[in-house]
DNA sequence: ATAAGGCCTGTAGTAACTACAGGCTCAAGG
DNA sequence: CCTTGAGCCTGTAGTTACTACAGGCCTTAT
């Protein structure tokens, strides 16, 4: 045994398993950087600490937020250097919070566009169709 | 000449133009089978027909309204072949419309969230941070 | 000893485009 | 007539954030 298995490490299957994470994200977080190199076994098996497993939990929790791999790239840059201050937090939350709500007012206008051309429908067997004549007018 | 250029035909270039559809996204839909294999000049320039600039009008217009491409699949076949009724074009559109009205309601309990977590913020310099702590607690 | 499961790698697929590279073709000016 | 630059052709790769194989070791229990 080269590498010493402390009590606490566990191979990629059960990290899976108690994150809730699949099994080929954890990879893919790895390739991409997310996820720091694990140390290994000597047949080369995925060891991960109590440290790496709170990271996934952490890019998993701003996963869940909606924040995206650069975003978590830099949110983890600055809790892990401890160099963060609350405020540069709380302005890439901000961003983040507005491109949400920019969203959500463009899937809302799309919502009112629909609901607008369906409403005139026939709903039996008529071959006249407000939405279509919507697609297709010049 | 073994195709007659007919009056009215363009090329994709001057499509592109005319409906305001990037250039490489009208041979994207060729490939993928929403716009036909277009007639060719014998070099091999592609020629779209008035009929050809209105069904890309219907697509664009369809996309614009959040429709995936297999639902404009869906649509383009019912509407082509002109065997269509007005019911079922509504259901089309009202399954689509839920699923905006989904994605609405995903991103307003996210936005929520967002600023749960982060109405307790310093905007100081403070190392302390509520949105760190959601993110990094056990 | 062997079989089942877990883990390894690299790669391809998803949605809907967008952007090249390298090479023809076409139209206008000299 | 020739050239030059724009436009068109093809195939392929990149984008986001994963997910799912295939083919092959490793581990664990019976």
């Amino acid at each position: 045994m080269t590498f010493t298995v402390s009590r606490g490490d566990v191979k990629r299957g059960e990290l899976a398993r108690i994150s809730g994470c699949n099994l080929e994200t954890i990879r893919y977080y790895e390739n991409i950087g997310l996820m720091p190199d694990p140390a290994r076994t000597d047949s080369g098996h995925r060891l991960y600490s109590p440290d790496n497993q709170r990271r996934l939990r952490f890019v998993l929790r701003a996963r869940e937020l909606g924040f995206s791999i650069d975003e978590i790239r830099s949110l983890l840059s600055l809790v892990v250097l401890g160099t963060y201050t609350c405020g540069e937090i709380y302005d890439i939350t901000q961003e983040h919070l507005i491109s949400v709500s920019d969203k959500i007012a463009d899937l809302q206008k799309l919502q009112l566009t629909l609901e607008n051309i369906s409403k005139d429908c026939a709903t039996g067997d008529e071959p006249e169709c407000p939405i279509v004549d919507t697609l297709i007018r010049d």
